[in-house]
DNA sequence: CGTCCGCTTTAACATAAGCTAACGGGCAGC
DNA sequence: GCTGCCCGTTAGCTTATGTTAAAGCGGACG
């Protein structure tokens, strides 16, 4: 199945999330590996990959490393709208819109492949899963937008970040990312603040409220959970959303 | 441009809407007119018409009359994650999840058509700028999706409720339905307040702050905005995510 | 014509979360 | 080995928002 030597397994994240998506032929497998190192890319920990405004005419597709979407009022107050994690898609479709209504940066080092538009419309003509993959990916990215509102709406603080903590961790695990109970959560408490909405003191507070309940360890950028069902109980985390029956 | 004798006008608002993403020839237009009176459908107010869990196989478009899209908590707190106005389509291509993730209720009557996923997808595939068209709805949602999270996230209640006013009426706009600076605004507050992660006495306490500052009048279900620059900027409303460019 | 009911409004009080400020620890660079 | 900087942490005080409760108000209905 491997056919590049270069790039050996450096899509394996995407190849798991899509067959946890729709499981993919051999073929369709195929044809998204072969696009994937023609449009290899890098890029360091904090950099701006795309702002607010800027055109698009691309589908990024992550390989390896954290990113996310946020958006800034003009005073500065900045809210982190969606972690994009290893094996997740930028913006498929995105450039029938012609420009991005939010800025995408980069948590940590990652790699990247950057399909151009021609291209991947070719891709989805000939490929039909494929296409209906990249559709679910977009799909999924609003289901977890929706639950994000509902998080920042209806959730307290304990909530919330619990809930944060019990998503990502289903998110990474499809594409292989955790590591029994724990995964790596490569992010300042400042980000996770901009995520749920809270300041940074009280997202300080409410980390340590989470590790004095012992539902979780977070240390070295390493987010261990206890009690998973514990934590997602105290989230009100509902399952269902992420739409992962197949991905086990 | 006008086929069919009993449903005269009624696509209107999909038609207009539609032109406004992308503009659609007279045959993509005369397509999607011919598909909806065969599902006509109404319902009355407070009719929940898909709950979360259930099965999706078909596109509805919302000929007139408001919805929203809501998700409850098991002890009962809803948040409102968006709202379907009149033109808006539910669900295209939410049948390649297969479930909803998200509960959707009328909040007026409402007459929609719908589209089984066979017919809808025999149309796209037939009809290039119209399939377009629907993918445009989609990522507006998304789009609309993201902006709800950073206004609970980030905007504090005066700002949140602004927005949200701001917001409906522009969406209103393109179909026609602002009259003057006037627009129908047919929920109640608790609805209001589940929308904008508000208490109800607290989502009134900012109602009639809007009021005393001079920038809507709201009254019988009708929203007045004095000022719209005003209220945008006490919004802090960036313009852009709603992509209406063409629709003026 | 009175009663019920859903919606809005007000009041009084409780509290979660914000803000400002300062400190500590680790790590990188000089 | 000192210095600076980023990040996490803690403290003390402020405030926006939630909660509970009750009253007003108008329409629907018998």
């Amino acid at each position: 199945m491997r056919s590049h030597g270069t790039d050996g397994g450096v899509a394996q994240a995407v190849l798991r999330r899509f067959n946890a998506l729709r499981p993919l032929s051999d073929e369709d497998a195929a044809a998204l590996e072969h696009a994937i190192p023609e449009g290899l890319l890098r890029a360091g920990p904090g950099e701006d990959l795309i702002a607010e405004g800027d055109p698009v005419d691309s589908v990024r597709l992550v390989l390896s490393g954290w990113m996310f979407r946020h958006k800034t009022l003009e005073d500065g107050r900045r809210q982190i709208v969606n972690f994009i994690l290893p094996g997740e898609t930028c913006d498929a479709h995105a450039y029938l819109l012609s420009t991005m209504d939010h800025a995408i940066t980069t948590a940590t080092p990652v790699a990247y492949a950057e399909i151009k538009r021609a291209r991947f419309e070719l891709l989805m003509a000939a490929h039909r899963t494929l296409a209906e993959a990249f559709m679910c990916e977009t799909l999924l990215n609003s289901a977890i937008q929706r639950e994000w509102v509902i998080n920042l709406g209806r959730r307290a603080a304990f909530e919330r970040v619990a809930h944060l903590f019990c998503e990502i961790f289903e998110r990474l695990r499809p594409v292989g990312l955790v590591d029994g109970n724990s995964c790596a959560l490569p992010v300042t408490q400042t980000d996770l603040a901009d995520a749920t909405g809270l300041s940074v003191v009280h997202a300080n507070r409410t980390i340590q409220e989470l590790r004095a309940s012992g539902l979780i360890v977070l240390k070295d950028r390493t987010l261990t959970i206890r009690d998973l069902e514990a934590l997602k109980n105290a989230a009100m985390y509902s399952p269902g959303y992420l739409r992962l029956y197949r991905a086990k």
